[in-house]
DNA sequence: TGAAATGTTGGGGCG
DNA sequence: ACGCCCCAACATTTC
């Protein structure tokens, strides 16, 4: 084996896993010794306003198993609470070695936080080297005929599919040599997170068990649902995701294993399993779509949906955020998100629609909302997300598709048992009542003791005219169009 | 990965 | 037997 460096630092940063990272690979079939740290970074840290983030605790109970691999095999996690784009160049120097590895980050402040560690390091003489870790295919590696950028999905997912061969799915092997892993020296142990100013305790470990080995026994229990997937899915009151976002957010399981399974149970027939790929594949097309084009961060992909005139409402994105506007179906979607840190994927398109059509608010605020309490949040897939319930982004939904929030509960939550979970002062309501309450005759609202305005909102907008009020704002703005082009 | 409005068809009640 | 109306069921188009 060619030794190309003496020792390497292996900085983890959305990859927690020691097996099959790319990264850490690379750096044991490079480097005759190996340093690992993870840097819990101030910048990101320091402004969250809520002390009482469960992804905070995910990602140390991660860090904790992680460490305790890495000492199994003579090494440990060093870990720092500090500014990672200072600290890491502080930390490479002071152990004396030659390069720093890592996995490939897409998020555009991440980006910038790497050049500014790559800079500093080559003006100590030291190299960064990054690898393809968190993706199948990431940038410039699924084109169009003509080598451009895919922006429709479902030809990208072609070209995917046709690229995709064993070799872009294999596991990377995590084999240290003995000695080849350094221990962390004492002081850098992982801090509480009490010691890192957050609260422990908020996460429910049961439902959401961190770590690598966590997420394999999440991946297991799916694994025993995959063939029904793409039935179960859409109604929120079943077990039909996986519910591995969050393990894929911060690199607990890898997305080639992932990939691996779900293929192979194509291969063997299974509905389900071709469903949840294609799940996997918009993932990949979302980090292609922010690679390419940074600016949705802040803009929609489409630039003349600019121009719209959201309406400014604090009043009802504070209901929209509470869970407090009055259809069932978007309250308990609301609510579970608060309560839990996840939201059903259905609802997320449901709650997305409503605050940006029948609300008529800016993407941006609910895109924001999100990133603040989602556990598996990430920016590309969010911001995608987002963008194609407001019909502003790329391969979105076309600006007159607007859910109807009645329809979609009745649809997808027939008995109300999703509703009876998160909006419990509803529980008392008929199947088919609980979907619209306000409709409710007096005789039965009686009977149940049930009265709107009491126990539960009145709804904040009146459907149909939303629904009008929302196309003609989307109109003014192709009207628009048209008159510039005159 | 919609929903609503509009158009078409065909059966049944009824004079 | 026939025309007429109503309306459900389905299809198409429009937003």
């Amino acid at each position: 084996m060619v030794m190309t460096h003496e020792h390497v630092l292996f900085w983890f940063r959305r990859d927690l896993r020691a097996k099959d990272n790319a990264g850490l690979a690379a750096a044991l079939a490079s480097a005759a010794r190996v340093h690992c740290v993870f840097v819990f970074d101030r910048d990101i840290l320091d402004p969250l306003e809520d002390r009482r983030d469960r992804r905070v605790e995910f990602i140390w109970h991660s860090l904790a198993e992680l460490d305790r691999v890495l000492q199994q095999h003579g090494g440990g996690l060093c870990v720092l609470h500090a500014q990672a784009r200072e600290a890491i160049p502080v930390l490479a120097r002071a152990l004396g070695v030659d390069a720093v590895f890592a996995n490939h980050d897409y998020e555009p402040e991440a980006v910038a936080r790497d050049e500014t560690v790559r800079s500093a390091l080559a003006g100590s003489g030291i190299a960064f080297r990054t690898f393809k870790d968190q993706v199948i295919f990431e940038r410039d590696e699924v084109l169009t005929a003509s080598g451009t950028p895919f922006s429709v999905f479902t030809p990208y997912k072609n070209a995917w599919l046709r690229r995709l061969t064993a070799d872009d799915a294999r596991a990377w092997p995590f084999a240290p040599r003995a000695g080849q892993l350094a221990p962390p020296a004492p002081a850098s142990a992982l801090p509480s997170l009490d010691v890192l100013g957050f609260t422990s305790g908020v996460l429910d470990l049961q439902a959401l068990p961190a770590g690598a080995s966590g997420a394999e026994r999440m991946f297991e229990d799916f694994l025993s649902r995959i063939d029904r997937y793409h039935e179960a899915r859409d109604y929120p009151a079943a077990r039909g995701p996986s519910y591995l976002s969050v393990h894929l957010r911060f690199g607990t399981i890898p997305i080639r294993r992932l990939v691996r399974e779900a293929w192979q149970r194509w291969q063997e027939g299974s509905r389900g399993a071709e469903v949840w790929l294609s799940e996997l594949i918009w993932r990949d097309f979302y980090f292609q779509i922010l690679a390419h084009h940074p600016r949705v961060v802040n803009e929609s992909f489409k630039a003349e949906y600019e121009a719209i005139r959201w309406r400014e409402d604090p009043e009802g994105f504070a209901a929209w955020c509470a869970g407090r506007t009055g259809y069932p179906i978007v309250d308990a979607a609301m609510r579970q998100l608060n309560q839990t840190g996840y939201m059903h994927n259905r609802l997320r398109m449901v709650a997305a629609s409503f605050l940006t059509k029948h609300l008529l608010i800016d993407w941006r605020h609910g895109e924001r909302y999100f990133a603040a309490k989602l556990n598996d949040y990430d920016l590309a897939a969010n911001n995608g997300g987002w963008q194609w319930a407001a019909s502003t982004g790329c391969d979105a939904q076309p600006y007159f598709r607007i859910f109807n929030p009645i329809n979609q509960s009745q649809k997808f939550d027939p008995e109300g048992k999703f509703i009876r979970r998160y909006v419990p002062e509803l529980a008392r309501l008929s199947d088919a009542d609980i979907h619209a309450p306000w409709l409710m005759k007096p005789v039965e609202a009686r009977a149940r003791s049930f009265e709107l305005g009491r126990d539960y909102p009145a709804p904040i907008v009146e459907h149909a005219a939303a629904r009008a009020r929302a196309l003609s704002a989307f109109k003014a703005i192709r009207e628009g169009e048209n008159s510039a082009a005159v």
